[in-house]
RNA sequence: GCACCGUUAGCUCAACUGGAUAGAGCGUUGGUCUACGGAACCAAAGGCUAGGGAUUCGAAUUCCUUACGGUGCACCA
């Protein structure tokens, strides 16, 4: 039941449209208001004086059950019980698809995230692509979208050739096995400290060897490819993260050329400095360059192809670049060099900035090894949850299971909290923190709920006109709201929207659970509330599961 | 130098896109255990929304400007 458009209809206005409806600051002053300001204009009247006649004039029924008029605002208030009936039926009803849409059905929404640089383990700075790409990914499908969930893997460059190289110096296959992609990297590291000219010349043949299909060469970063794919499907399982394309930078080799092409046929390249540039200037940015002076393709000439080959293969309705706002200049020259191109598609292509994290002594340095490797974030969180059960509930079943789900919840919850574009500085003192405004808050919310409700038998039947107190009808609003949170967070490319409201329902409904008995209660109440304890279990279970965190029945 | 982003309570952040008294968590202080799970709840203290101008009935939110911080600006990705 979409309030303000009921509301707006029946005020019969034209100039009045849902979009004008407000929410008061606080309940009781009303559920909804409108603001007779901007009416004073065309009206001539002041806004006091319109907010009373309208007060007079607006039909009361059984959806709007009371209308004030209060310092120039109209204010409405909801029928209680009609609300309360409608809401916990449909979210009992609707279980697992509560808030769920057919919004996207029949369209396609292309996600590019995660996307992992063959050899590179992941740091902490890939958390955010990772699991903001996951809410999305996830998200989208719940509004009734196709989502094709693409890893654009890094896997092209000169860097290879530098590894290899590393490799056949210091290297060798048992070390490498064992170590997995760390033992990788360190070779890799090892290159950039003590690499002499010789050693860089190496690199460059290796590298050549690679493109022009050289056997040895291609199976050694076939191999580092495997242990880099092999060592991320862990940490993807443990996120809930999932993609249905790894296609990467290489996979556009061959895709280039056809751009290339287009490019010159419609006189958008030039030749610049020795590079063949599209000039951007009339639009205020720098060149895009697509050819090196030696030919070369580069990252610009990849995302050209690649956002092609989406288009032409996905056909897609929107196509997301979940990737940090270093790249803010890049992806706006890019999709302008598409609409140069005449695709009008270029306005479906979206760049979902957002921001950077640093340590507390600075930005992160491989070379340095001032590192924070997300792996270890992650173990350390599961083992602080496995350290509070075994203090708190040493009988639990399932100590290890459970200890992971709030352990993991808590890296990714925090990860989603805030705005995405702000900038992060990391610390293990905040994410090792389990109290307030966390996912283990909201988990803890969820088991306090389920337990509750195996205490009772389980049965009962929502009364049909019970009118719920204060505290009640706090849940019952907040339950109401889901769908549209939803759908304002697919809109913005907002996670932080499902969080914040998971947090806010969890903290309406413990006000709840502090102030109003349950078990105890009598009459309708009882029923009632059983409902609604049940309803706020499966919404906070829906919330954490576009995050990507699973509610642990107990912990 | 130019462009983009940010600046809200001691700290970390919200604020439904221009609406009423700017809200949470952490921290601080003081409360709530005869428990449906204290990983919780209640209360108090804490704000000239970085400074200055403008638009508007009305601004944390829009525009201009200054300061501070971040990022980017040609052959890396």
């Amino acid at each position: 039941m979409d309030y303000r458009q009921y509301i707006a209809q029946k005020l019969n206005l034209d100039c009045i449209t849902s979009a004008d409806i407000v929410l008061p600051p606080n309940s009781e002053m009303g559920d909804y208001a409108l603001p007779c300001f901007k009416l004073a204009k065309t009206m001539r009247k002041s806004p006091a004086v319109i907010a009373e006649e309208l007060k007079n004039s607006y039909p009361t029924d059984g959806v709007i059950s009371g209308v004030s008029a209060v310092n120039g605002y109209l204010n409405f208030s909801v029928n209680k019980i009609g609300l309360a009936n409608d809401v916990l039926n449909e979210v009992l009803n609707s279980g697992d698809k509560y808030g769920s849409s057919t919004q996207g059905n029949g369209k396609t929404v292309c996600i590019d995230y995660s996307s992992v640089n063959i050899a590179k383990p992941f740091h902490i700075g890939h958390l955010s692509t990772t699991v903001i790409g996951g809410a999305l990914y996830k998200l989208y499908k719940f509004l009734g979208y196709k989502v094709v969930g693409i890893n654009h893997l890094g896997d092209y460059g000169t860097q290879f050739g530098k590894l290899i190289c590393a490799y056949k110096h210091w290297g060798n296959r048992e070390e490498v096995e064992k170590g997995g992609i760390h033992a990788i990297n360190d070779l890799y590291v090892r290159f950039n400290t003590e690499a002499d000219e010789e050693m860089e010349r190496e690199a460059r043949e290796y590298f050549r060897l690679i493109e022009s299909g050289d056997k040895q060469a291609n199976e050694l970063f076939e191999w580092f490819k495997s242990l880099t794919l092999k060592y991320v499907q862990g940490i993807y399982e443990k996120l809930g993260v999932e993609f249905d394309s790894y296609a990467g930078e290489r996979f556009y080799t061959d895709k280039m050329q056809p751009i290339i092409d287009e490019l010159r046929e419609k006189q958008l390249l030039k030749e610049s400095e020795g590079a063949q540039v599209v000039d951007l200037e009339p639009y205020g940015m720098p060149p895009c360059l697509i050819l090196r002076s030696d030919g070369a393709s580069l990252y610009a000439t990849r995302d050209l192809a690649a956002a092609t080959y989406r288009k032409n293969t996905y056909d897609f309705y929107k196509n997301l670049y979940v990737v940090a706002y270093q790249q803010n200049l890049h992806f706006k020259q890019v999709f302008k060099v598409l609409e140069l191109m005449g695709k009008d598609w270029a306005k479906d292509c979206i760049h979902v900035a957002y921001g950077m994290v640093s340590l507390e002594d600075g930005a992160m340095s491989t070379r340095k090894g001032k590192v924070v490797w997300l792996e270890d974030v992650i173990n350390r969180c599961i083992e602080k949850a496995y350290t509070v059960i075994e203090e708190k509930n040493p009988d639990l079943e399932n100590k290890r299971d459970i200890a992971e789900k709030v352990g993991v919840g808590a890296v990714i919850f925090g990860a989603l909290y805030n705005n995405k574009i702000k900038d992060v500085v990391f610390s293990y003192d905040k994410v090792l923190s389990f109290e307030g405004e966390t996912g283990v808050y909201v988990q803890y919310t969820g088991a306090r709920a389920n337990s509750v409700l195996l205490k009772s038998d389980g049965k009962f039947n929502l009364p049909d006109n019970y009118e719920p107190n204060a505290q009640e009808f706090e849940v019952i609003k907040e339950l109401a709201s889901f769908p549209e949170i939803l759908k304002e967070a697919a809109e913005k490319y907002e996670p932080c929207y499902v969080s914040r409201f998971a947090v806010s329902l969890a903290q309406k409904f413990n006000k709840f659970y502090i102030d109003c008995k349950i078990l105890s209660s009598e009459g309708d109440s009882k029923p009632f509330r059983l409902a609604l304890t049940k309803a706020t279990l499966q919404t906070l279970k829906n919330a954490l599961a576009i995050l990507g965190i699973s509610m642990p029945e107990k912990m």
